[in-house]
RNA sequence: GCCUCUGUAGCUCAGUUGGUAGAGCAGAGGACUGAAAAUCCUCGUGUCGUUGGUUCGAUUCCGACCGGAGGCA
């Protein structure tokens, strides 16, 4: 039987982090980050990373782990945090993965083993074919070796052509015999999963507006010119970050970097709405939804509540 | 007070030579196996300001009224 561990997840701003911190305080347990852009140094206003004040002693991993102009990617989450929270649990503590990143928690919780990636030239060359002679000649190409992928992958999907073809070239398997594989094997972990978020969206997305708003008066934009100034650029998986990305074209654009700020908060509220979506096709969440403000008090009674009633506590 | 323009989807507007209407943005739903804060797909009925009139039929034409903008006084 799989060792089990709990998770806190929900879209951004619905207080993951605070209640992580709060359970873990309640469990002896330790934060192992469920998060993208956390993972990167140098970028904690735009990505809400806990700061040392509001951890209040909880020990927390995978935060701050690369450099903004490194790339990281599911697959190294996968390994990351898989060590990260066996050590948690040989050490006797409770490891509780908080974030947001979905495919993250999924791939760690499974033990996903993805395939292996091809060098960046095969990438890079079959991305120009992509541009040259468009998706439905790429997925004309791609049914030829797995016409299941072919199928169910839309002509404009360039990203998941080009990746199901590189596996192909790089390995000699499609991407479906793969993901079927992997399929089969037992999970890594049995995960409880807790989702937060509001009963209303309007409720939501004015608290994703209001957090924006305070990320440009902390000190976002000066943020994002040191990023800039180390020569991060669009190109690196940083710089796709929601409110980076935003306010480094306003900068190249010549505006005013706090003209991007309407910009931020669509993205976030667009953001959180694929992040329920992503959640809410997994049956298996327990969750958790804010009446009008957060109470934090009435969420860790349920929480621990909720992971007694499975043997977590 | 008079004149002109204007009032159509949450917003900005198009349109109907009279047969109850459509774009962009916003918004909603979904997908997701090495970029996932990424990437991709789908979704447009609203008293056509109100109220009378003409008409088989009015959002469209005419009148009045109400709101908005501008001009003349």
């Amino acid at each position: 039987m799989p060792p089990q561990i709990a998770v806190i997840t929900g879209p951004t701003a619905t207080g993951k982090t605070a209640l992580g911190i709060l359970l873990a305080k309640a469990l002896d347990g330790e934060v192992v980050s469920a998060d993208s852009m956390q993972v990167y140094r140098h970028m904690d206003i735009g990505t809400a990373k806990p700061t040392p004040e509001e951890m209040d002693g909880v020990r927390h991993h995978l935060l701050d782990i690369v450099e903004p102009y490194e790339d990281y990617s599911v697959a190294r989450y996968v390994e990351d945090a898989t060590r990260c929270v066996e050590d948690i649990l040989a050490r006797g503590k409770r490891p509780i993965v908080v974030g947001g990143t979905g495919l993250y928690i999924d791939a760690l919780i499974r033990g996903t083993a993805f395939s292996q990636r091809g060098d960046q030239a095969t990438r890079e060359k079959l991305s120009a074919e992509y541009d040259a002679l468009g998706g439905q000649a790429m997925l004309r190409r791609l049914s030829e070796v797995d016409p299941a992928a072919a199928r169910r992958l839309h002509p404009n999907d360039k990203k998941r052509i080009v990746r199901a073809l590189e596996i192909f070239l790089v390995t000699g398997k499609t991407i479906t015999e793969h993901d079927e594989e992997t399929k089969k094997a037992p999970p890594r972990f049995a995960a409880r999963k807790i989702a937060l978020s509001y009963r209303e969206r309007a409720d939501l997305y004015e608290r994703i507006n209001l957090r924006v708003d305070e990320m440009f008066r902390r000190g976002l934009v000066d943020e994002v010119r040191c990023l800039l100034e180390m020569g991060v650029t669009a190109r690196h998986t940083a710089m796709q970050a929601i409110g980076y990305k935003e306010i480094a074209e306003a900068i190249a654009r010549g505006d005013r970097p706090e003209d991007a700020k309407e910009a931020v908060k669509l993205s976030s509220r667009r953001y959180a709405k694929r992040q329920l979506s992503y959640l809410r096709a997994d049956p298996g969440v327990k969750w958790i939804l804010w009446e009008n403000k957060p109470d934090f008090d009435r969420a860790l009674q349920i929480s621990t509540e909720y992971l007694e009633d499975i043997g977590l506590t």
